[in-house]
DNA sequence: TAAGTCATGTAAAAAGTTACATGATTCT
DNA sequence: AGAATCATGTAACTTTTTACATGACTTA
């Protein structure tokens, strides 16, 4: 008889620990619920400035959440394109996602190419160097200019929301505004570092620079 | 007889290629012999800043970078500890190293959880979202601090060096200024993100906020 | 004697990138 | 006709983390 046989074919919902990309996906389905397609481009545009994740990452991560739970789909007919999974979040997943947004952050590790070049940069010739951090004072600069557009855009149009903390556009507004510092501090200290490198490049101007 | 054989019994010089973490080991090594210890050490204290890496990563990629060529070692004996094997940058190594430093830089994918959790900051409680960004600010300040310490220490002690480009010393003070920028620019973000919370914490007060 | 530092590795798993694979529709 | 966008996946590989494994010497 089943008297002493313990039924253990399911092998128990054993909370898997969600993956940090687990919580930027749940974060973006707590806004609309969206396809992976979708997802991806969130990915791309306003969430690349702080985290970062191709399709290849986003479709398994997706079946992951919905086998614990916490985000479920259903099939959209289009006429015109493909069909979409649009999936949604669920009471479960909100909660998850909930809890993580305040619990402690571990100072995240660092991963700067750029600073690592800079650690090394007295082994180079110091004229291709100074191209890198023009190019790279550019580039910051471009991103800068776009994120600076992008909060003017914001302000005019979620005015008053942007002070509701409860609000996503209160989300998006507070990310962008930590982009705007990095951008603003890349930016300079860029700058700095082709100034640097510029001297010792026209070492014939040193006494009498810029006047 | 050998006129077709082609003899291809060795795998063929094949260069592969260096990864980030080979250059960081590199640009170390440059400065200084050190063993696996030693450069775990390296990472921790003035590397952490801008990447970061475990002695479990840092020994076999020591292998892979001596079977390239790019270093070599030798063993010293220490009486009172034990052994170590100490890791010398080759000629060929330090050609490398001297031409990724230049070589144009790929805008670094971004990995923050703090903005993650920032972004979906709407859903969470306000008053516990608070806490988690005072503690950031006062984590930041922290840094900040220990920075500033360090960017005065060398001020003092390499004065003049730290405006040789081609000194190993301009590279720290380099990356050192640019933990700085970061730091304050962090720090301003974590205590603009708390007082937000704030006003939504405490409502009572926001007619006469702060006098 | 227990914890900490010095010292060097390996193994397994998770996270992330690059490449492979397919197919419809729309725009140039 | 070719490129771009929409749409969803898998496979192979690299990178990184966590845990396993060992052992000498030093300090509290």
């Amino acid at each position: 008889m089943a008297a002493t046989t313990t039924i253990t074919l399911e092998p128990a919902p054993k909370a898997r620990a969600i993956s940090v990309l687990g919580y930027a996906l749940l974060g973006l389905l707590a806004r609309e619920p969206l396809s992976g397609y979708e997802l991806a481009q969130r990915m791309k545009m306003p969430v690349a400035f702080f985290w970062h994740a191709r399709h290849s990452q986003i479709y398994p991560e997706l079946a992951r959440l919905e086998a614990d739970g916490l985000i479920a789909h259903h099939v959209v007919e289009q006429h015109d394109r493909p069909h979409k999974k649009v999936h949604v979040i669920s009471a479960l997943g909100r909660t998850a996602l909930r809890t993580w947004v305040t619990a402690p952050a571990a100072p995240a590790p660092v991963r700067e190419e750029l600073m690592l070049k800079a650690y090394s940069v007295w082994v180079a010739d110091s004229a291709k160097a100074q191209t890198l951090f023009r190019e790279q004072e550019h580039y910051h600069r471009e991103r800068l200019a776009r994120y600076e557009m992008f909060r003017e855009q914001m302000e005019r149009e979620c005015g008053p929301d942007l002070h509701h903390v409860d609000s996503p556009s209160f989300g998006t507004y507070a990310t962008l505004r930590a982009g705007l510092g990095y951008e603003r501090q890349a930016v300079e200290w860029c700058a700095w570092m082709a100034a640097q490198l510029e001297e010792a490049t026209v070492p014939a101007a040193h006494t009498t620079r810029s006047g």
